[in-house]
RNA sequence: GCGAGGGUGUCUGAGCCUGGCCAAAAGAGCCGGACUUAAGAUCCGGUCACGAAGGUGUUCAUGGGUUCGAAUCCCAUCCCUCGCACCA
């Protein structure tokens, strides 16, 4: 077919359709799926193509089999992306003009306006409903909303009334990554260097030194007990500082890092590090200790000055030992706290020599810190005088003693240096206030959502831990944002409410959303969702009928039968929703199951738009036509697999389309009278329905296809084979068509509703009945002795292939009766070994001497060579090879050319007659 | 580093749970043939090695182990993908 006809039929589809997904509750079953909405910030590719097209593939099988089908969309619009795009717009950077003008092709005119966030989202949700429709996904557009139309954010405000009643919402401090210069949080996308920093919490242990404060920021508060000294770089100027007051000598990083959390810092002073060296300083739980130099201390690590102990950190065992190795401080010796079983009473000490550092620059003493520090925190224990706890629980103990008695406060602090903001500026760790927080680390709503999981299907099964682990190791959700788009927290407006948590139970809002049009968003209070929610009576409800029905039409849809996502959002929103469902909706409303998707490759390489490795949707179908992307799609790899898109292999896909659509138009003028190959045909077909809708009802729509395409094909070929000369098959063809359109129709629907129309079916194939195998067309027999021809048919291929002469004439000896009875016995035996012995019981048998026992042997040889259903047949009943031959000795003597005879090799004297075996033929050819 | 999932022939990818149906489905690619003025499409055959009889040998990340028998079970190692939080 010419990519002409390709679109001419896709185009008329299309007007076939424009209005024929549009589900009203109506008697009977439903079946209601949905996808996580796109963020249309965009133009599509071919990896959101899957995303869509594997849901419709599942949604139009459900419609084929009568239930009613709720494929709904929308728009994820809330958040910061599209903000961030538009002043790059606005400012013309290059980068992001590339993106969307080459890329993306937005028309000049339209690319103007992207200075207003809303128009991008606008004209990518138009265009997303565009390609989306293009191929040909069977979505009720009716539907369609955005999360800042007003109506959608007064349901948020009332889902999140219900979190904050419950208490699920609290309020808290929360330490992020912040960019003074941007004045805001940064994320992940925002960040130049350093994407992966952790934000650590240090102590601050506060040693005194005259009249002011020494903090040194520690991860391990436990081993103050085993403090010798601190260190301080020789080479930097600190700061005398007023921190709450109080005074203070830290950094001047550190001075401006603690000024950003929580803390009023004035800086009074300046004070050399050379000038503190060899001064003393007192805390409590160590006693005096002095201040030693040190290259490694950073100023810009936490408070920059550091407490040595060089017994358990290897740093400070080696700086000491260099400083001693000069002549100076000869003094000082570590002073052990910790019992650690794989090591030395000096653990420190131990490692250090062991891997013969030099000194303090050796690269290796990053590795060795963090062995040694592992090592001590697994298995270390305190000495019994400092109170005898394992490492890992005396970390949390003397932190709060030392809280509570000694002044510590804690300080955040990357784990990695330099973390730097898309603006170029260094990024900090700020303490953020009255932040609000989801939480998520509650046990009981933990626990809800966990009973709850165990009772959803989820689709592959190996995803299940990963939820699982997932709920377990959720903390609390900093849920409120000051900027971007979205919905204010109905208690506190100041803020907005963030846009992975106004997008949990959307779910529900689809079944309503069009009626939702027509009603004025003022009237939208939590009174009126609580009644078209949870059936919740108030008094003076407007509208009442309206809201009956919409009550009535949720009720109808919910709980959702299956949410698809892509399985990077296993950790976040697919989990979230699950929270959010059970907090709000009753147990019988709550979700039913979910399919994890993988994700897509372009060329073998991640699919990425900033990288421009990405193929554009819309091109695709242009290139290829729908039905081909779409096969290709949901054919090449199940649907939580990773696929891979390359053209040259979708090339072909397109190929195998026009195939089946030519064998359609030939099969249905054959005219001839059913024979005996058309009750295999037909009973093969069955099968194939048994399997496709079984591999459907599992997702599986990679083995859907192989079932239902190259399976039937490779019947039809192997039938057309059988034919006898000149023929073009039976007219059972005709009904073969019928089934066959339907089974692809879901995968392919564009080809398959031509094709409906062209065997003179009414109606859309969209709504055309799923086939059912019938039972009566089975004929497990006429199966079992097909098998067994093509089976011989490829035993003399085999044959021919590598004897160097030309045959003159084939012999088929079929199997002795005896041997038969012999083949029946060891396949229903269930001890092998005895088998022998009960079958010479027998006078006739053991009349035949030795050839018993041989053909025993190789009976058990062919029965494991076999496939158990051929053998379990077989048991019930040996078929009639020698009338099996004998009918297709015209079949194969057409196939090769030569006469075919057949023999019962009992009655033969030729040497290779003894070869036969009952299901395996003796050969000879001539 | 931690958590989850994986590594199969030229490629995509079945098989692995429940060990003998496995030289390992199916598709793709490639090679050869038929058809055609030719190309494409289509059809037929081949595609680990060896073989003048339907077989034999070696293979399923690597190295061990269990078993009469391992792609499948156990242990160790290496490699890949996703997630690790305020971001859609």
């Amino acid at each position: 077919m010419s990519s002409h006809d390709i679109q001419q039929i896709e185009h008329e589809t299309l007007r076939l359709w424009e209005h024929a997904f549009e589900p009203n509750p109506v008697p009977g079953e439903k079946f209601y799926l949905n996808v996580a909405y796109p963020y249309p910030s965009g133009a599509m590719h071919v990896g959101h193509g899957r995303t869509y097209i594997a849901p419709d593939v599942i949604a139009r099988f459900q419609r084929m089999q009568g239930r009613t089908v709720l494929y709904p969309m929308a728009f994820h619009v809330t958040g910061a992306p599209v903000i961030g795009i538009s002043r790059r717009i606005a400012r013309n950077d290059p980068k992001a003009v590339a993106l969307y003008r080459d890329l993306y092709r937005v028309p000049p005119d339209v690319l103007a306006q992207f200075t207003d966030p809303l128009a991008i989202v606008r004209y990518f949700s138009d265009e997303y409903e565009r390609v989306m429709r293009a191929c040909g996904i069977s979505i009720d557009w009716r539907r369609r909303f955005t999360t800042v139309d007003p109506p959608y954010s007064r349901f948020i405000e009332w889902q999140w009334k219900h979190l904050g009643d419950e208490d699920h919402v609290i309020k808290g401090a929360h330490p992020v990554r912040y960019c003074p210069a941007c004045d805001n949080p940064v994320g992940d996308h925002d960040l130049l260097e350093g994407e992966k920093a952790e934000i650590l919490q240090f102590t601050l242990v506060m040693f005194r030194y005259h009249d002011a404060l020494i903090p040194t920021a520690t991860l391990r508060p436990e081993t103050i007990y085993g403090v010798t000294n601190l260190w301080v770089n020789p080479d930097t100027i600190y700061v005398r500082t007023l921190v709450d007051g109080m005074p203070w000598i830290v950094s001047r990083e550190a001075a401006r890092k603690l000024a950003l959390q929580d803390h009023t810092v004035e800086i009074t002073g300046e004070v050399a590090g050379q000038e503190l060296i060899d001064q003393v300083v007192s805390h409590p739980l160590c006693g005096e200790v002095p201040i030693l130099p040190a290259r490694f201390v950073e100023p810009d690590m936490a408070s920059g000055i550091v407490m040595s102990v060089p017994a358990h950190a290897p740093f400070d065992y080696i700086a000491l030992r260099d400083l001693q190795e000069e002549g100076i401080y000869a003094g000082i010796a570590p002073v052990p706290i910790i019992s650690v079983p794989a090591y030395g009473d000096v653990p420190a000490k131990d490692a250090v020599e062991r891997a013969r550092i030099k000194n303090q620059d050796d690269p290796r003493m990053e590795a060795l810190t963090q062995e040694v520090y592992s090592a001590e925190f697994a298995t270390g224990r305190l000495y019994e005088r400092y109170g005898g706890e394992p490492v890992r629980q005396a970390r949390d103990t003397v932190a709060a003693m030392m809280t509570a008695e000694y002044g510590s406060i804690p300080m955040y602090e990357f784990d990695t240096r330099s973390v730097v903001c898309r603006c170029g500026g260094q990024v900090f760790v700020r303490i953020l206030h009255d932040q609000w927080f989801l939480q998520y680390s509650d046990p009981a709503w933990k626990s809800q959502v966990i009973e709850h999981l165990d009772t959803m299907t989820l689709v592959p099964p190996e995803v299940r831990a990963e939820f699982e682990r997932t709920v377990d190791w959720l903390k609390d959700w900093a849920c409120t944002r000051k900027v971007g788009l979205g919905t204010r927290l109905p208690w506190d407006p100041a803020w907005l409410i963030e846009p992975l948590s106004d997008s949990t139970v959307y779910m529900a809002y689809y079944t309503i959303a069009h009626h939702l049009k027509r009603v004025s968003p003022d009237l939208l209070t939590p009174e009126v969702f609580d009644y078209i929610f949870l059936g919740k009576e108030s008094p003076s409800l407007p509208d009442r009928e309206t809201l009956d029905l919409m009550r009535r039409e949720f009720l109808f849809w919910y709980p959702y039968d299956f949410r698809f996502s892509a399985k990077d959002l296993i950790s976040n929103h697919l989990t979230f929703q699950l929270f959010h469902h059970v907090a709000i909706f009753p147990r019988s409303l709550l979700p039913r199951g979910m399919v994890v998707f993988g994700m897509g490759l372009l060329n073998g390489a991640k699919m990425s738009s900033s990288k421009g490795n990405v193929f554009l949707l819309e091109d695709a179908i242009r290139e290829f036509g729908a039905d081909t992307v779409r096969m290709f799609l949901v054919g090449s790899a199940e649907p939580w697999q990773d696929f891979d898109w390359r053209n040259e292999l979708v090339a072909s896909t397109r190929r195998q389309i026009d195939r089946f659509s030519s064998t359609i138009e030939e099969l249905r003028m054959a005219t001839g009278i059913p024979g005996d190959i058309d009750r295999w045909l037909a009973s093969r077909l069955q099968g194939h329905i048994e399997r496709m809708t079984g591999a459907l009802d599992r997702f599986q729509t990679r083995q859907a296809l192989q079932e239902a395409f190259f399976g039937i094909e490779s019947d039809i070929r192997w039938y057309r084979r059988r034919l006898p000369a000149g023929s073009a098959g039976s007219s059972y063809l005709r009904a073969l068509s019928s089934v066959w359109v339907r089974l692809l129709a879901p995968i392919i629907p564009f080809t398959c509703e031509h094709l409906w129309k062209s065997l003179g079916e009414d109606g859309l194939v969209s709504y055309a009945p799923w086939p059912v195998p019938d039972p009566s067309l089975g004929d497990a027999e006429r199966e079992l002795t097909e098998d067994l021809l093509a089976r011989t048919v490829e035993d003399i291929e085999s044959i021919l292939k590598i004897i160097p002469l030309t045959p003159s004439a084939i012999i088929i000896y079929t199997a002795p009766a005896w041997k038969r009875e012999i083949f029946v016995t060891v396949a229903a035996a269930d001890n092998k070994g005895t088998v022998v012995k009960e079958i010479m019981k027998d006078t006739g048998m053991r009349r035949r001497g030795k050839e018993v026992p041989d053909t025993v042997r190789q009976c058990t040889t062919l029965i494991h060579k076999l496939p158990p259903h051929i053998i379990s047949r077989l048991i019930q009943g040996m078929p009639d090879e020698e009338l099996l031959f004998l009918n297709a000795a015209g079949f194969l003597e057409k196939e090769f050319g030569v006469p075919v005879t057949v023999r019962d090799a009992g009655e033969s004297t030729h040497p290779k007659a003894v070869l036969a075996l009952p299901f395996k033929p003796a050969l000879v050819v001539e």
